[in-house]
DNA sequence: TATACAAATATTGTATACAATTTATCGACT
DNA sequence: AGTCGATAAATTGTATACAATATTTGTATA
């Protein structure tokens, strides 16, 4: 009954910025210009601004009043409570989505992981990095939640802007087995795996970020091109 | 580091117009038309717009393309949706509310179930309904879990169209004793009483409802207005 | 009387224009 | 030289104007 149908031209700019902010490719603190904006999808800044209240609503952006909008940094406090909640909602999710599974639900899942482990074949960690997210949301979709769903899908998307910010340095983005074990225990229906293997995934993602609270404050520049202290 | 803080006149306009639909003074279906509003607002249908993009994003109205928007009408399947997810979230949010508690907090909340009952003895059912629904959110913020907090306030707002739609006639709208009891189990910092309670308390809720199959589809004012049938 | 079509009206979608605020640039002063 | 301040440029905030679409009204016809 209800949809973002609406606005579907804003919507699209939505989207493409999203994606890009998802495959890393604008990183968090970049400004979002409006002119700048407009003129790449050669629009008007009315429909420009509606996107990016739209992904102001996502907390993917933060739009600073008279001075523009930002790709959002998330604190050190956003990016506990956004794995938090994932480890509400996601392992329970899993489970549900094993329970309904199907068989073409699977060969699609399947594809998913060919595409993502092609992206890092090829060294495109951004696309890799997407893919992995859809991957989540795609499981999302099959427990036939979509409130919930909605929800996670919010936050995976923010959790790309952590990934950004709190990667430790060589950190694998994602097991390569993770996924397929995970999309293993849902093939077999096996809900209590599925929600187990969830969990200790997120735990995995988490335990690749440097969530540590000397991070917090940024190197501050003076600090950091200081020539040397005794 | 992100925050709607911008666009500070549009999103007053917006929790104007939440606040209406939460009191139930605005029903599921009304058409919320661009000209009206900026009348009534007295300002032009540019912030009027961004306040209903806000509004639809936050699924509580409808945006249909170039039809208008309508205040939110959840199906059967989405009030189910959104009590699950209730469910899942409020029950641990209010345990952590529970260890974090504080005197103050205590005065605070109970204010709040005074305000509630003052509202139910005038007779005021949409304000009651409000403050309820208030509470609610201020339990999930003690639990200082903003990310959780942000989909429990929406989860809320959407729970009042529902009961809109399907609560039963006759119907309690909530137990006085429910948020008496657990301010009881917060202040004592019981965080097991609190899960239990809350979770109980939702169940209550839901069952004031009528979830039922045929509610489905709506009386249809063709049938609703023919004089009688044999 | 009911239905179908057509003009008229009203409403939403988008772009542009103007106002308000911030940021950058230049110059004066210490 | 460096800092403070004023002016100029650029950017965002809001309103208005025009275009596209939907809804209503009216009229003709069966």
């Amino acid at each position: 009954m209800s949809g973002p149908k609406a606005h579907i031209r804003s919507s699209e700019i939505g989207s493409a910025i999203a994606k890009a902010i998802h495959e890393h490719r604008v990183i968090p603190g970049t400004k979002l210009g409006e002119d700048e904006l407009s003129e790449i999808y050669g629009v008007s800044r009315t429909l420009v601004r509606s996107a990016l209240q739209w992904l102001s609503h996502e907390q993917l952006i933060d739009i600073q009043p008279n001075r523009g909008a930002f790709v959002s940094k998330p604190s050190l406090r956003e990016a506990r409570e956004i794995f938090e909640a994932r480890a509400l909602l996601e392992p329970k999710t899993a489970r549900s989505a094993a329970l309904r599974m199907t068989d073409q639900a699977a060969t699609h899942l399947k594809a998913h992981i060919n595409a993502e482990h092609a992206a890092l074949a090829q060294n495109d960690i951004g696309k890799a990095l997407r893919l992995s997210g859809v991957f989540h949301i795609e499981i999302s979709r099959l427990a036939d939640q979509q409130t919930i769903g909605r929800f996670i899908e919010s936050l995976i998307a923010r959790s790309s802007l952590i990934i950004a910010l709190y990667r430790k340095r060589d950190s694998a983005l994602c097991e390569k087995h993770a996924h397929n074990a995970l999309l293993e225990a849902l093939s077999q229906r096996d809900g209590a795996k599925a929600e187990e293997l969830m969990q200790s995934h997120l735990v995995d993602l988490v335990s690749a970020l440097d969530l540590s609270e000397k991070t917090t404050k940024q190197p501050s520049l003076k600090d950091a091109l200081r020539p040397e202290n005794p």
